[in-house]
DNA sequence: CAAAAAGACACTAATATGGTATCATTCAAA
DNA sequence: TTTGAATGATACCATATTAGTGTCTTTTTG
């Protein structure tokens, strides 16, 4: 069980290096060089937040990715969602559509929890509370 | 993002079943028609079931699964374990063998928590909890 | 104009999950 | 003693997700 995919996990890291150096300007081959992770594949990963709205982007040589928010303002849970959708830990459950028994009802409830609570402590944390 | 796969999912509605009637011995068809789940597949799950001493299991004619255990000693933490493996969070986390900076360690002690409270949560809940 | 960057998109590989099919074995009942 | 109903074991298939590559286009700077 992933609660954290590669994509997800290489996009925290990629940002808290771009988070640490203030206003610079990263090539996705800089940061993937920095961070060791496969090249063509980070670049996509920016692509992505770039599209978000994370980061903003410029072609051409000397050109780059930057933070387009402050570190404080990314969260978490919003990295998890743009790169595996949102966190619903009943999906299974709730495609039996009909409730079959009682028992699974409880069950639900419990998993609806569990849910709320990690999407809660995923949302305390932003980019900034990673670098201390 | 899936908490409780099919697999486990089935199981616990088959477990529930099967606590509630006593000590009455079901076949995996008989279970899989009253739970509206393919045949087949509810019989793999049922035997890893008693592989694993959740259920015994007889063969022959008029032969089938019944419990091996009360249904209070039945966790839901043990019955995803047995389908899903160990809840293990920061599995993709730890694949980076050497902690790469500061950051990705404060995110690995926060995703454990999150761990932790998941499995807590998953240990409090029994079989016969979820039958009230 | 050349090189260095991102944009776009198609593609492959590995893995997990959900599910089927088949044959062997056991056991009870007719 | 034979038959049928059950599990045991195992191989297989289909689909989805994840991880990652490759290639061509576009933009921009020097």
């Amino acid at each position: 069980m992933k609660l954290i995919t590669k994509r997800a996990d290489y996009a925290i890291r990629a940002l808290c290096v771009m988070a640490k150096n203030g206003q610079r300007m990263y090539s996705a081959f800089e940061l993937a060089k920095k961070l060791k992770i496969p090249g063509p594949f980070l670049r996509r990963i920016l692509q992505i937040l770039n599209k978000r709205g994370v980061l903003k982007s410029y072609k051409g040589q000397g050109g780059g990715f930057i933070l387009a928010l402050q570190p404080d303002n990314i969260f978490l849970i919003d990295l998890i969602e743009i790169f595996q959708g949102p966190v619903k830990l009943n999906e299974c459950l709730f495609k039996a559509k009909i409730c079959p028994s009682i028992s699974t009802c409880i069950l639900r409830r419990k998993v609806d929890e569990i849910e709320k609570f990690v999407v809660s402590e995923l949302s305390s944390i932003n980019i900034n509370s990673l670098l201390n």
